[in-house]
DNA sequence: AAACATTTGTCCGTATGTATA
DNA sequence: ATATACATACGGACAAATGTT
């Protein structure tokens, strides 16, 4: 595995971006829980810093949804709200399924081999119902695709969607199903046969299903 | 027109927010220019502010691409890429395409009306050939959409990619053909027909007709 | 190579405005 | 309704880091 080459950004971490990713996580995986009021002095003695590089992590994470901020009033974490998977999931197969039709023609053999492997690991996971590796390893799997698609704005845009869907597992709105790694290979298959109509298909018909099991889920509770 | 309700948000318009929406404004339409340095000291002058509000704004315009941060070395506003239209207008036609289907269920009768009235104007500005007013009048016809698709994550990712597309156009990368008035007829009549496919369908056709006008624009040059 | 000038990143104090008693 | 407590938004100062001479 090639170290990522880190060329352009991460000189040196500064403060703001450490809280900013430990604030993420912790909201993320629900440490800092829903609703829960935000007091810029108490997370600066948590993490041991000032409060300016908090406020301005809190900034960022209102952008990405989720931080709320009432000007001069408080700041909260954003509810969970499980039905948002239906607004998460839409844009995220489109862009998905636009990111798979613009990788196509520029897959080296190297990715293809890569995502090959990648769903290999996949399987296992699933076989040994690691539902947090399978997640992890399905986000690897659709981030060598958006990589090779090549487009900044799909890239930010899918991350922040990621993010969230990541967060929702955590809340446990999210499982990913066993069909999921069959679709994988078609989707492979039409990248070999360089065939980008049918794998933006085949990418949404995989999240278009994963919408469906969902809303299956829901009624059942 | 009615007047935006503004019950959610804006209760008073914080220095960091008029910030934002001043160096965005600059941003856009070239008074700050691709490239040009942003020195926090100068701009917090310029604007009868402190640097705070001033690094905040400039760091939610890093998140929106209008600005690049070097941590400890400068930041200064992104490049404008011409090309970038290639980049940019995939995704936002896939997005308007997806907010299209959304809405099309969700469309009241004065939604439809609001439609037809609004792509009269357009119609006239482009007769006019008033291209500021016709981007203007183009983005209101969308927005209505986007309002029905009732999509958070669409709202805000379609918002920063028309914010490009306006950088853009006033650095006379686009100009939008008479084209376009006929298939608003077409979206609308889809709409009417309660036709979420096809609604998508052409409002993809709309878009992607715009970037092969777009291309061979390009290849005049 | 070393000291300087600039600009950024960070810290903390203060005042305005909000919620609670 | 008034007063009290408190969190936020903003300001200004200091320090670390970078590029320059």
């Amino acid at each position: 595995m090639p170290i990522p080459t880190n060329h352009a950004k991460p000189v040196r971490l500064t403060a703001k971006e450490s809280a900013f990713q430990q604030l993420q996580q912790w909201i993320i995986d629900g440490t800092l829980q829903p609703e829960e009021k935000l007091v810029d002095t108490d997370l600066a003695q948590a993490l041991n810093l000032s409060r300016t590089p908090i406020r301005e992590a809190l900034q960022l994470l209102e952008v990405q949804g989720f931080v709320e901020m009432f000007p001069g009033k408080a700041t909260r974490v954003t509810k969970v709200v499980k039905d948002d998977v239906e607004n998460l999931l839409p844009p995220l197969a489109a862009l998905q399924s636009l990111a798979a039709q613009l990788a196509t023609p520029k897959f080296t053999a190297e990715d293809l081999a890569s995502l090959s492997e990648t769903n290999g690991r996949f399987i296992q996971a699933i076989e040994e119902k690691d539902d947090f590796n399978a997640l992890k390893i399905d986000e690897e799997f659709h981030q060598i695709i958006v990589d090779a698609a090549d487009n900044p704005y799909i890239h930010t845009m899918l991350d922040r969607l990621q993010a969230h869907v990541r967060r929702l597992f955590f809340h446990n709105a999210i499982i990913l199903g066993e069909r999921s790694s069959e679709e994988h290979e078609e989707i492979i298959k039409a990248f070999k046969q360089k065939n980008p109509e049918r794998a933006a298909e085949m990418m949404r018909t995989n999240w278009v299903r994963t919408i469906d099991d969902l809303t299956l889920i829901g009624q059942n509770n």
